[in-house]
DNA sequence: CGGTGGGTTGAGGTATTTCAAGGCTCGTGG
DNA sequence: CCACGAGCCTTGAAATACCTCAACCCACCG
């Protein structure tokens, strides 16, 4: 139990209370707090920790040399993130509001591995959900319309938000833009079209709440 | 050494050699062959079996209802595909040319990973490669100009095609535009500028053969 | 030989980007 | 308390990278 402080009942994986069987002395553990911007670890660093969020938010991205983002993804209240195969950390990791993480120390994560065979598993598994990630999300880039990337977006956010009604969005528009492949002016742009529709509203002025209001016309939307 | 039949020297991992600890009782295998054009499996088919290429080419792909398609890798010679952490194929593996693969009954090879730590790990070693490859793809297809795709791609398939002086690509323009989320027309184009600069050029008529002249330039293009 | 399957190239169209302006919110300091 | 600037978002207009459509070439093959 000393690593499932954050259970809660859900059909989300949740990888680091299925760790719970390895003992403390093995996997020293500790909690730290990161402002908005700030940065938790760096592309090409070494990896010494994998991540999971207990509070806030956190983008992973790559940088082209002139300055072009790509972010591969949003990591969301229990996500785990930072997990490398590699001691390398492939991604550039940013608290995208103020964030709190819990934090596994890598080397003795993979030296547990070895001898539990359930730590081996669940290691597979979370890969394999990354990968599985990262190939959906290739078709979107390869292939889809603003419209239809904007719309797999709020699908996707609508899935992992669990909250009721209204989502939240930690992001800002550049964010999601460089999530999807897009400019800033085109996501919003989308996002209008999707409002003058009737498919979504937003809440108050800052139009990151927004309310899903036709949840089946937006699927149509997702190829 | 039941399995490393083709076993040659190379700085490649070599996944099917390196489980060649198992015994042949517990592992079914066989070889195949496919025409060119012929599928192996279909995205979300249930996955019986991994595959490994001895010779030809495999292109893994996804649709849109539409039509559109995305092509998430190319499999080529001693490359394995197929390997599905779940029991569904995610993508359509085709063999592009006459092709023949070897077979791995997929629920052996898993029980084999409960109790043998080294194929669990090779499991994960090729799932986290898998990765790897999708992240960088990602950033090639949401920020990458057509002809940064274009050099990254004649890079990928120079690195990997293991022949001395001149590439013989398997795949058409049409393979290649969906494997870098643009049309065969605009690939066409990028390799006529590549042409035309003095980076590439062709060999024969069928303007498959392509022979690099100047590496570093090509490098500066992928950024 | 005629047809088919690649491949290239041109001309025109369009989705998205770029550039620019303006509005709203919020924090900070006079 | 209000003014101000910074950050974020939207919207319009113009530019452009890429797509679409079409013509043509070439190799291959029955």
């Amino acid at each position: 139990m000393f690593l499932n402080l954050n259970a809660t009942p859900s059909n989300k994986p949740r990888f680091l209370g299925e760790l719970s069987n390895v003992s403390p002395a093995e996997i020293a553990l500790s909690e730290f707090k990161y402002r908005a911007g700030a940065e938790v670890f760096g592309e090409a660093e070494p990896a010494e920790y994998i991540y999971q969020v207990i509070d806030g938010a956190v983008r992973s991205y790559k940088l082209l040399s002139d300055g072009r983002r790509q972010i591969g993804a949003f990591h969301l209240v229990d996500d785990i993130f930072g997990l490398e195969n590699g001691g390398v950390h492939r991604f550039t990791a940013e608290a995208i509001v103020d964030t709190s993480v819990r934090l596994v120390k890598r080397v003795s994560l993979a030296h547990v591995a070895e001898s539990d065979v359930s730590v081996a598993r669940d290691l597979l598994n979370m890969t394999a959900t990354n990968l599985k990630h990262a190939e959906d999300h290739m078709l979107l880039l390869g292939r889809k319309t603003s419209l239809e990337r904007v719309a797999a977006f709020l699908l996707e956010m609508d899935h992992r938000l669990t909250a009721t009604g209204v989502m939240a969005l930690p992001m800002c528009r550049r964010d999601i833009a460089d999530y999807l492949g897009l400019t800033l002016e085109t996501v919003s742009r989308a996002l209008s079209i999707l409002q003058s529709q009737g498919i979504l509203g937003f809440l108050g002025q800052t139009q990151r709440q927004i309310v899903l209001l036709d949840r089946p016309k937006l699927a149509e939307l997702d190829l």
